[in-house]
This record gives C-alpha cells, structure tokens and sequence, in this order.
DNA sequence: ATCTTAATTTCGGCA
DNA sequence: TGCCGAAGTTAAGAT
C-alpha cells in the first residue's frame, strides 16, 4: 500500500461529475490498484475514490496546468465501467510504500441472522403459546423467514429486520398476498419485527393490518443462556 | 491525521461484535478522533472504524496479551454510541503525522436532485401543455418527487430516479394509492421518469399502468439553458 | 455472472 | 434534533 499526502485537486467523471478544489489530502493506492482520497475529518467514505479493477497512469501535465504549479497529473480509470479520475498533484509531503499482505478478514455477531435463530428460539415472543413452523420457509418470491402457529392456531408469517424500514413491510405484504392463497395454511397473518421501526413503518404496516413487534437483542440474548428458560 | 502501519489485532463492542485477527494494517487516525483500520485490499470500505467524536486513550497490555506479544493497547470509544474499539499492537512499521486542514469539500453534478429540477422546469417533456402543480408535494406516507396536471386537466404524480428499479415502481404504486383516496386530486395517473430503467421496472409499471420516462439528463441541462426556450 | 438484500450503512436535507 | 430518502451507495450471499 502506498501512502502519499500531497496537496491536490480531483476531477471525477462516471455515474456523476465531481471536483476537489486544491487541498491538502491523503492518497491511499491499495495493492489491488483501487485508490481512495481522504480528508482530515469525515468518516469513513472517502471524499473520492476508484475500485478496483483499474488502470493507473502518470501523465506530463499540460500548459494550463503548468500556470497553477502542477507538477503531475495522475489518471485512475475503472476498467469496466469507464469511470475516470483525474488528480492534480501539487507538492507531495509524504510517499511510502509498504506491505501489508493478505488479510484474514473481519468475524461478525449479532447480524439479522442472529435475531432470527433468537426469535426462533423464543417464539412465544409473538404472544404466549406460539408455535415454530419452520424457519426461512420457502416460497416462489423467496424466503419468509419464520412462520409459526399462534395459540389459536392461525398462521403466523414473520419478516425480522435490524432496522424496519417501508422496504421490508412492503416485502412481507407480498409473502401474505402469495401465503394466503394456499388452502392449506390460509388465513395467515403478518408481524413485522425489528430492534426499531421507523414511524412510517409501522403506518404502513398498520394500514395494511400487519402487527409490529420491537426486538431487544440483548434481552433475547441473554435469556437463550438463562437456565430458567429450560423450565419456562 | 496520524498513520500508523502496524501488526495488529482489533476487536470491535457496540451496535455488533466484531473480530480481526492479527495482521499487518493501516491505521488512520483523523483529526477528529475518528479511526479507520484498512488492509491491502477491499476498497471503500474499512475492516473496522470509529465514528467522531471519540476518546482515544492507551494502555500497557496486560499479562495474556503480553504473552501474545502485544506492546501496546488503543481504546476508542464513541463518545454518544458507547461503542468501543480494542487495537491491540504487536509491531509498528510507520508512524507518521501530518496536518492537512480543512477541506473545501466536493462539488457534485447530477444526482437526482438536478434531474428533478430539471424536470420541474421543462415539465411538459410529460406531454405537450403539462402543468406544474408542486415539487416535493408531501404526503403521509412520504413526498412525491412531481405533481402535475396534464393537457386534459388529470392529476399527474412523478416519480424520478437516477436508475429506474423496482422499488421505485412500488415507492409510486404506493402514492398512487393514497392519491386517489383524495376526491379533490383524484384521478391520479403515474409516470416513472429515470436516465435508465431496468427492463423488470418497465415490465412492472406496464402492469400497474404506469408510464415510463426516460430522462437525458444532458439535453435537459443543455434546453434550460438554451435562450430559444424562452420562446417555446 | 447476475440478482437480491443487508449495512456498525453514510450522508444530506428539511421539518 | 430527529426523521426520511438518496448514494458514484458498497458488500455479501444466493441463484
């Protein structure tokens, strides 16, 4: 990896236009050529940047550039999408190059994934004496991700998200539409769970006559390791 | 901004857990507290970071990580999150720090907004003697990008998008509902205007008896400022 | 390879 | 400040 702090300015044509006017900025080129531009303050998007795959090059800056004290002029251009950045370099303050090698990647908990094995877990979340169906029940549009039986014995479909959004009550009205047409299991009905639901949200769900269910990670957490649980 | 190369490993308590095992990376300290921890590869994106504002504190390793060869401890922690970064360091191959200041920030040119503007003030490329009746026109359930009215005096809500895919389709569907529930505005037709829509978009808004725009966003900047306009 | 969905999304705008 | 939606969203997983 190769980091250099130059003052510079940046021109990016793509899927939009951008410009950086003259600054003082860090340079990051990664092994695998992509390169991104940062700036003192603002995490962690870069100001600009290029992924990779992409072709680097130095060029001779031309007259016009020469007057404002350019002393190079760097091309980065995405190999597939034609995407092109242009940077000015002005004075460089620091250019090294090191090594990093391959990294063995970063190991996550406590994803989507994991709220669904808790809910899972802790059915009776959805009303006392709920029964587990299956989870990711397979359907032509796709997965719903846990349905279940209530104490009545009406079918329950279950979308989870981290963060419910209109996306997800929009995804889950659609599993209902298709659900209720199998004999079998109809009438089924829908909650919609997620450790916050935005306000609109909860108005579209309501409005379409989906319950809504706050999920408290760390409270479900905790309570799969409760002992007491086993004699609930 | 302070960049550290270093033999690290990293572990990361806040709104997930999260682990990197020992490994070469760089470090980047911002100027607002924030740190970014980036490998040779995998562009924007860093394997783990820290919002500003944080604390940034060190400490002397303790007994385990001595024995692992740690000779210095990082703690960042997010000052309103309470999310917190352990860094544990076994060897620093850089330690740099340089000032870069302020940044004038970046200028962009043709995000939807643009578009929006642009279709607002050349709005009978709807149709020929098209009104505008309002930008931004809110409703419960969110603002609609365009409301007009056509040559035949019928309501029109428009929604824009860079790139035309299916949940823009739905996001209009959704209006279009709630629209024609209003007895002063309804009937309400629907345009779905973008540079680009996917087939699938087309397929579906065909179906829910939506129109499809496609907007050139280049000719459109071109006629608003074109002096013959004035005379259209 | 393409498509779908999640994300410690981030970021900006407006009420 | 909080809420909402766009983003050069990016990135990971499934088909």
């Amino acid at each position: 990896m190769r980091l250099v702090i130059a003052d510079c300015s940046v021109d990016y044509a793509g899927r939009l236009s951008a410009h950086l006017p003259r600054a003082r900025r860090l340079l990051m080129l990664k092994g695998d050529g992509s390169i991104l531009i940062h700036s003192e303050t603002g995490s962690y998007k870069p100001l600009n940047w290029m992924n990779p795959p992409c072709n680097f090059s130095i060029h001779e800056p031309e007259e016009e550039h020469l007057n404002d004290g350019v002393i190079s002029r760097w091309r980065v251009s995405q190999v597939k999408t034609a995407d092109i950045l242009w940077i000015q370099i002005y004075e460089i303050h620091l250019d090294v190059d090191h090594e990093l090698g391959k990294d063995p990647g970063l190991i996550k908990d406590g994803v989507e994934a994991h709220l669904q094995e808790l809910l899972a877990a802790q059915i009776d979340l959805i009303g006392e004496g709920a029964q587990l169906i299956r989870r990711e029940y397979m359907t032509p549009i796709g997965p719903v991700d846990i349905l279940a039986k209530d104490a009545t014995g009406q079918t329950v479909a279950i979308e989870i998200k981290r963060r419910g959004e209109i996306d997800g009550v929009e995804q889950l009205t659609r599993y209902l539409e298709l659900l209720n047409r199998d004999a079998a299991i109809a009438p089924v009905r829908g909650i919609f769970a997620a450790q916050e639901i935005k306000p609109q949200a909860v108005t579209l769900a309501k409005d379409r006559g989906i319950s809504c269910l706050i999920l408290d990670y760390e409270a479900m957490r905790i309570d799969s390791f409760d002992p007491d649980s086993l004699f609930g």
